[in-house]
RNA sequence: GCCGCCGUAGCUCAGCUAGGUAGAGCGGCUGGCUGUUAACCAGUUGGUCGUAGGUUCAAGUCCUACCGGCGGCGCCA
């Protein structure tokens, strides 16, 4: 007999092999047995398929004594019938079983603990993996867009020996016996790498030791992070709206099906257009005062602030100019105005900031002034520094949180699904 | 860091208010069933009630501590 090709379920599905013989390799996604016929429902990674085997065929005995979640290859006819419920089902010739399950721990009535417990299982499942693929094709938009603006994709370190924000967030771990750390931000390496490239971006994790306990938080997650030299804020908040409508209308157009079958909103997806709201801090301010927020200027939003704030415009916008108390050491100063730093961040509906950016202070003296004003070593960042030393320039960057992104995205009510393998405060296995 | 909730069979839960010696559904197993759609029907299997103390004649139930988990705030992307 000749070997035939593999068939992907989902061809078979779209009508592609009628009447045709195929094969099929999968894992079971569902047993029903009779007393004439058993049906094997079929899993691979396009779709599934019910596969129908009768106690006439020499298969009969395989087909009784496999289990859920088993692996297989199967040999039969595509036949069209009413009674499948893809429209489609294979009359098994053949069935091989590579790998026999032992019974499946997941089954129904599955609470959230017990489906993070067996998360290496349940990534099986038809929502994670619909999850997963969404998940690329965000990356690929990312990478798409960044390639198509000229930006080169830098590699930045995960260990790192001083703090790039404050200190208290960081992992901190043994290095042949010294106290390193784990990155937070690629940030201050994205800036070296621009005096000799311009634009740089990169997709990394990054490490926060914060103990947020929220659906929107996670101690390992996957940060888009551009730099690029010349430029300021009008440059910073153009490009990373670019890049958001890029990502969104892609995935809209690409990922309708995986949309749709997850039941997350598509629509809000499609209104992401240039350019995005726009305000300033002083701005949202006066807005949250007006609807009785206790908030004053000088204070940083929490997140009731923001959720009220992303209400208002129902899609993602910029807030910007913010007090310098509230910002980090390297944001530019306003040189018209000290008590703002050229800051931005990035707000959507319920999960609020996704994203951060700014002009970087550029005048060593700058730096340094505002190092010392927050009690910061100066030591810790003498190469930093030595970045304003030489041919210093006017430069601007953002982080976006990936995973945050795409819980805004697909409407998930938890940011662990947005990465297969979460960690969180209290989760770190499998 | 602060606050709230949860922990009983492989899984989902009831039992706790009012202390009296462990229940259901799903899964597994066995049998039945003329094509099922999370199949169905019958039977059966299955438990140191998170851990350690305490109160009591008696604790899954009341008390204390601890452990594990979930969420809210703060902080952040």
């Amino acid at each position: 007999m000749m070997p035939m090709p593999i068939a992907a379920i989902q061809d078979i599905l779209d009508g592609k092999y009628a009447g045709k013989p195929v094969s099929v390799r999968g894992w079971i996604y569902r047993k029903r047995e009779s007393k004439k016929t058993i049906f094997l429902v079929v899993r691979d990674a396009s779709g599934i398929i019910q596969c129908t085997v009768k106690t006439d065929n020499p298969s009969w005995t395989q087909a009784e004594k496999i289990t859920i979640e088993s692996s297989v290859m199967i040999t039969g006819t595509v036949k069209q019938d009413k009674r499948a419920s893809g429209g489609y089902e294979i009359t098994v010739e053949k069935l091989s079983i590579i790998g026999l399950a032992e019974t499946f721990p997941i089954t129904q009535d599955k609470s959230e603990e017990f489906l993070r417990d067996v998360r290496h299982l349940w990534l099986r499942s038809r929502r994670m993996s619909l999850i997963m693929r969404v998940r690329s094709e965000v990356l690929r938009f990312t990478h798409e867009f960044f390639r198509k603006e000229g930006f080169i994709e830098v590699s930045p370190p995960m260990f790192i020996s001083s703090a790039c924000e404050g200190g208290s967030t960081l992992f901190g771990l043994k290095y042949f016996g010294k106290d390193l750390y784990l990155t937070q931000s690629a940030q201050l390496y994205l800036e070296a790498l621009i005096y000799s490239l311009e634009k740089v971006y990169c997709v990394a994790p990054s490490f926060r030791a914060e103990k947020s306990r929220t659906i929107r938080h996670l101690t390992e997650y996957w940060h888009i992070e551009p730099e690029w030299a010349f430029a300021d804020m009008d440059d910073l908040m153009r490009v990373e709206e670019d890049l958001l409508s890029y990502i969104c209308q892609k995935t809209a157009e690409d990922c309708k099906r995986e949309i749709e079958s997850l039941g997350a909103d598509i629509s809000k997806l499609k209104v992401v257009n240039t350019p995005f709201p726009r305000i300033t801090y002083t701005e949202a301010i006066e807005k949250l005062t007006a609807k009785g927020f206790k908030i004053k200027w000088g204070e940083d939003f929490g997140y009731d602030d923001e959720k009220a704030l992303a209400e208002e415009f129902g899609k993602p916008f910029f807030v910007y100019a913010y007090p310098r108390q509230i910002k980090a050491f390297y944001c530019k100063t306003h040189r018209d105005n000290p008590d703002l730093v050229m800051s931005t961040d990035m707000l959507v509906p319920r999960i609020g900031e996704i994203s951060t950016g700014g002009a970087r202070e550029d005048d060593k003296e700058e730096l340094l002034r505002r190092i010392r004003e927050l009690d910061l070593r100066e030591e810790d960042y003498k190469w930093y520094i030595d970045l304003r030393r030489y041919g210093t320039v006017p430069h601007v960057g953002f982080g976006l949180g990936l995973e945050r992104l795409l819980t805004w995205m697909l409407d998930l009510e938890n940011i662990i699904d947005a990465i297969p393998f979460p960690r969180t405060t209290r989760r770190f296995y499998p």
